[in-house]
DNA sequence: AGTATTTTTTCGGGGCTCGAAAAAATGGGG
DNA sequence: CCCCATTTTTTCGAGCCCCGAAAAAATACT
């Protein structure tokens, strides 16, 4: 309850709504979005009408499919794809990419290229990012007016309003606000997610039966990164995008973590700790820069060989994990799991000491209900997820615009 | 975006905003709601006028301390103290109390009692809180009929939907559901609510300035609880109330914990933790069944005297606090933090240890500015927190009612 | 071709909020 | 003591928005 609802509001969120569901249905009929939306049909009659007047979506004689009903035959509502674009910028370690995407969410026009990001300076960094994105607007293909959001996705901390990486694994910088630096260069609003949200918000647009309300999404890679939607929305810290899970700490003064700190869960579940207990190095070896996808591929191949050190590093691996999701759980109660990166590939030999490990934790009381679920390969959850951020930010602030809801006065009642 | 918003929800949620404003205000002119809630003038005058009518706002010929201002004086609105009642009942470890608070959140009768919960078998206990609610019903003086709610609240976990007690500590029982039984013997709505959730709700009426959007209260007693504010609402488990910092693993395999698994920060920090610590009985030890207030407080002068076994007991507190609250912030980055209970009295035998553990976290990085307040004595938070609650409820669904927002069918939009 | 069926649009009614103007209530000044 | 300035509150007409019912449209069945 955060400020009085205006008249106007009315109209701004019901539109909003119609757009989403349509969104959400691909190709719903008025009847079907009024009764998704529990508007009354001559609403949703008189809002789409508006919003194909205004180009925003098209109908699509839809289901030609089924014309074995009787009466007179639906009219699917699709998003116009041609109403807007957006634009996702993903960089991650040593790798950069950026796509158009169509307002129905279809890429139009991609480009990948790789750097070295761990040694970049701070404005060669910025400058690959601005020049890729440049290099897209300069495509004659492209209608630049239409592109009407850019959503950028790093691997790091970002703050929880979306404008800035905060510290990122791949690079030594640190406080570039991105979100701000695009705006300033393209006139376009932009923002700055962290990787694992995205990962979140695209596993819920992917399978919203298994990821609805409540859902964990975490990548096993160089390090340990975590998505939380809780009670049907994305999780962020109060200051910064939040859930360390990586860095939480499963034993105190324990390994050397990338952090620099002592015993985090990434210290014990991050690719460098799986290979530096694999290879006998002790806790206190330096962690190494990056461990490929294949040298990890084969350290899982030899664990499930032979039962030697290799195994015993996967084992160590779910049990720090184990014991983060058990810690978590014991806040948020159980949820399902998404495993997500080249170790979920590597997930067999990590779930028995998981599940055990959990099972000696607050949340463990139905450790065998917690169900799992794999995903070797993060970048295009990341894209994914960048897209339907920006074309849900198209949606709702573009296409049904209004009075801003201001920061309320009054504030959330809490009791 | 749950569900579409019919016509009529407009006018429901604007009269809830302004009894919410006039809660929270006390006696604010129909200018300030106007100013506070961004309504208009004309839209507050016909809601309050017809919230006076009805009898929940009445007209306080205000301020009589300012007529030093031209113009047409202020009229205070304030809410109107029979408009209706709501009942606390309060069950924790062998004390139960029951007071029913008038419409402006005034006290107006009271009653406490002592009782053996750990050994009350299941019907007994049940009859126990029955009894003393049906007292105050039979009271002349109260008028029946005027009492809208029931808020029941309880040490312990309950359900995430504010109906049942799941696992509490005070006794041996298990899922009782409080809130219907209390429902079907009275005929009145009522919740059962988790204690620490209710301490969060009472800390924010209080002092709304630095209890506001993101907070923690931790009650500090014979077990480990939390209640959590984030983003302005209270924070619950998936299916539980959640939030149990007290069995996050402070150490896999350490100190035999009161719920049977071992390493709990509890096991470490709660009162019998302190207490086994303190005489050195070892961390297998079972954790003995109660130790008074007076113990505790004794304890601690010694601690402060001597720097002997009890000293050290509260340092490994502090420890396993520090390392449970620098996970907690990996997960939510840092917040301000109440100390209640009556360990919260010897906090200065726990902060040093509990700052320093959390330096060693990630949401330790800035361990300095982690403000601490402590409050002793946890009861009357409970009573005040279970009364804001429901009285807040009063508010939202009795005098401001309308078509129930269904669960939504499209569900929130998370990208 | 006519009828049944289903979807979509049209139309009138009732509510709600808003802005502007009027009314109400008070202090200050001549 | 009266009148004006000032501030708060109410009144009133206009403009939207949503809803329900009925009409219109579009197809399958007979």
């Amino acid at each position: 309850m955060s400020v009085g609802i205006r008249h106007d509001d009315l109209r701004r969120r019901n539109r909003a709504m119609v757009i989403s569901a349509v969104r959400r249905a691909g190709q719903p009929s008025r009847t079907e979005i009024a009764a998704t939306t529990g508007l009354s049909h001559s609403t949703i009659s008189a809002i789409s009408s508006d919003l194909i007047g205004e180009g925003i979506l098209t109908e699509s004689k839809a289901s030609e499919t089924v014309s074995l009903k009787r009466g007179r035959p639906q009219v699917g509502l699709s998003l116009n794809p041609e109403a807007a674009a957006v634009m996702t910028v993903v960089l991650s370690l040593n790798f950069l990419s950026v796509a158009v995407i169509d307002y129905a969410g279809q890429v139009i026009a991609e480009e990948q290229r790789r750097l070295d990001t761990l040694t970049m300076p701070r404005d060669e960094l910025i400058g690959e990012c601005l020049a890729i994105v440049r290099r897209r607007f300069e495509d004659p293909d492209l209608n630049v007016h239409s592109v009407a959001r850019i959503a950028m996705g790093i691997q790091g901390i970002t703050d929880s309003h979306s404008r800035a990486m905060l510290w990122s694994p791949i690079t030594p910088q640190t406080d570039i606000a991105f979100a701000d630096i695009l705006e300033d260069e393209f006139g376009i609003p932009a923002t700055m997610e962290n990787d694992c949200n995205m990962m979140a918000v695209a596993l819920r647009w992917r399978d919203p039966d298994r990821y609805r309300d409540d859902f964990i999404a975490i990548l096993l890679s160089h390090g340990i990164g975590m998505g939380l939607v809780l009670k049907g929305e994305l999780f962020t810290g109060t200051h910064s995008s939040g859930g360390e899970l990586g860095h939480m700490i499963h034993r105190p003064g324990g390994a050397l973590c990338r952090c620099g700190r002592r015993g985090c869960v990434e210290a014990y579940a991050g690719n460098y700790a799986i290979w530096r207990n694999a290879k006998q190095m002790g806790e206190d070896a330096e962690p190494v820069a990056d461990v490929s996808d294949a040298d990890m591929r084969a350290l899982a191949a030899l664990a499930r060989e032979v039962d030697g050190p290799e195994r015993e590093a996967y084992r160590k691996a779910g049990e720090a994990l184990g014991f983060g999701l058990g810690n978590l759980f014991a806040l948020i109660d159980p949820a399902p799991v998404a495993m997500v990166g080249v170790s979920a590939a590597a997930f067999d030999l990590i779930e028995p000491a998981l599940r055990e490990a959990i099972a000696q934790t607050a949340g463990g009381q139905h450790s065998k209900s917690i169900s799992f679920d794999t995903e070797p390969n993060e970048l295009p959850l990341i894209r994914e997820g960048c897209a339907m951020r920006a074309l849900t930010f198209v949606d709702q602030e573009i296409f049904a615009p209004g009075a801003q809801a201001k920061p309320g006065i009054v504030g959330k009642s809490v009791a």
